[in-house]
RNA sequence: GGAGAGAUGGCCGAGCUGGCUGAAGGCGCUCGCCUGCUAAGCGAGUGUGGGGUGAAAAUUCCACCGAGGGUUCGAAUCCCUCUCUCUCCGCCA
């Protein structure tokens, strides 16, 4: 969310940035309600000046033994016209809060310009496109001849689009968590977190989630929880409405969680495989920072996410998301992309991005700055450090050999009790 | 699921027979003094959000004692609803 001051002293900024998404709001509506908020505001806390005063003098007269039957009668008038004016009010703040909660975040100055995905700059290009001399597989063929994943028998037990790994391909899920959690944690400098994978509806609103995209998630049935599409979500809201130490700062934490996702409007896509899955393993890190570094902390945390696929020898690039393309909370994002060779593309893997102090004012996550007054709001960021079923389907598809065998990475053989190749 | 207790400032903790209590006291923090060093000691200051005036420093007003309603001229204090925490019983991996 964005300050309401901000908005109001900013308007046709905002709107231009807006603009540069492809988005707009109802700023005549705001414009209006905002004005009037602050007549009505002024005109109750007169009244309330006055109702203060007077209630104090009949504590006085009371006190004295007077008999204070005037000014009584007529607080009960001042009181009632309170009341009424306080509902306006607050029906004032609704409608310009329920503007506020759907404008997105505004761009960094350094967010690329651009209409939508297919604008968006590569920054670099790590490793070379692995090379095969014969015709690669995909990697769900491979995987299910390989009797390591099995996509059929997964809708049997719930439907589309969930994963059901076997032997060494649920291994190697769970090595890939713990290999990612170890650098995170112990190369680093991430403190290790396992949240609750299902988050309540002001956790959701606090990262941007709700309510704008309710539709993106599962909820539960009876209850006003959620689960989570990432691990962004209960992490953030770690420190809601904390006030924390500046010298903690940056805090940094890396969690594993499962992600759900509904995956609404994207029927059609990816309907094969491991790229896109209502239920996927993802490491995630997050940060809260001091404002003024909080750029640095967003290049280290891309580079920490690289580091897993440096690591693991899979060729990517990443690139700068332009303004069309950036998520509603961030102010700037970077995805890694991953080489797929079977289509011969690079495919999302993991998505860096700071969000500025947009979280961090819907969560009330603030700092006290030494030896100055009052408080500031954190800067949050995340990324994922990284996506582990993609991360899967890479190694399958990059390291298959021509017999349909595939070699593990060197870096994950000891997280596999010493595995070196995979084999039907 | 049943019975009870509680939620107060950065933290701990009074107040809760309604009226200078934004809130005692302590800790912490900041500044100053003192002191061979450290520790201790002494003095002052120290919440958040919003509005008005002002170039600013500042000043003034309003709100906030888990959240939301209600009673009242007036609520941290009384009533209702909800959330969370704790204790006992039941159930349970």
């Amino acid at each position: 969310m964005l300050e309401i001051k901000f908005v109001r002293q900013n308007l046709s900024k905002v709107q231009k940035a807006l603009s540069t998404r492809g988005e707009t709001a109802d700023f005549e509506t705001f414009k209006d309600c905002d004005a009037r908020r602050r007549t009505v505001l002024l005109e109750i806390e007169e009244l309330r000046h006055r109702r203060n005063v007077v209630s104090e003098q009949i504590a006085g007269m009371k006190k004295e033994g007077k008999d204070a039957n005037i000014l009584v009668v007529e607080m009960r008038d001042v009181s009632a016209r309170i009341k009424a004016l306080d509902k306006s009010l607050s029906e004032n703040e609704e409608t310009i809060n329920n503007i506020l909660i759907r404008i997105p975040n505004i761009p960094h100055a350094s967010v690329p310009a651009g209409k939508d995905d297919s604008e968006n700059p590569i920054v670099r290009q790590i490793g070379k496109r692995t090379e095969f001399e014969f015709v690669p597989k995909a990697h769900w063929t491979l995987g299910e001849s390989l009797g390591i994943l099995d996509f059929d028998r997964a809708s049997k037990i719930t439907g589309a689009r969930f994963p059901l790994y076997f032997g060494a391909g649920a291994r190697m899920e769970r090595a890939l968590i713990n290999f990612m959690l170890d650098i995170h944690t112990t190369e680093h400098g991430y403190k290790e977190v396992l949240p609750p994978f299902i988050v309540n509806r002001q956790s959701m609103i606090n990262t941007g989630q709700l309510p704008k995209f309710a539709e993106d998630l599962f909820k539960l049935e009876g209850w006003d929880y959620f689960m989570i599409p990432t691990a962004e979500v209960p992490v953030t809201n770690i420190h809601q409405n904390e006030i924390l130490n500046e010298d903690l700062l940056p805090i940094m934490y890396a969690a594993y969680t499962p992600c759900f996702r509904s995956e609404a409007g994207s029927y059609g896509k990816d309907t094969r495989g491991l790229i896109r899955q209502h239920q996927f393993n993802k490491v995630e890190l997050v940060k809260f920072a001091r404002p003024e570094t909080s750029y640095d902390e967003l290049e280290k945390l891309l580079n920490n996410a690289e580091t897993i696929l440096k690591r693991l020898e899979l060729p990517y690039q990443i690139i700068s998301l332009c303004t069309g393309d950036l998520g509603f909370s961030a102010a700037k994002t970077y995805d890694i992309e991953v080489w797929m060779p079977e289509q011969g593309v690079y495919r999302e893997i993991s998505s860096c991005s700071n969000f500025e102090s947009f979280q961090a004012r819907r969560a009330n996550i603030r700092f006290r700055k030494k030896g100055k007054k009052g408080t500031e709001l954190v800067h949050t960021l995340n990324g994922s450090g990284i996506a582990v079923g993609r991360t899967v389907a890479a190694i399958l598809e990059n390291y298959q050999q021509a017999d349909g065998s595939v070699i593990i990475p060197e870096a994950l053989r000891s997280y596999m009790g010493g595995k070196e190749v995979i084999r039907p």
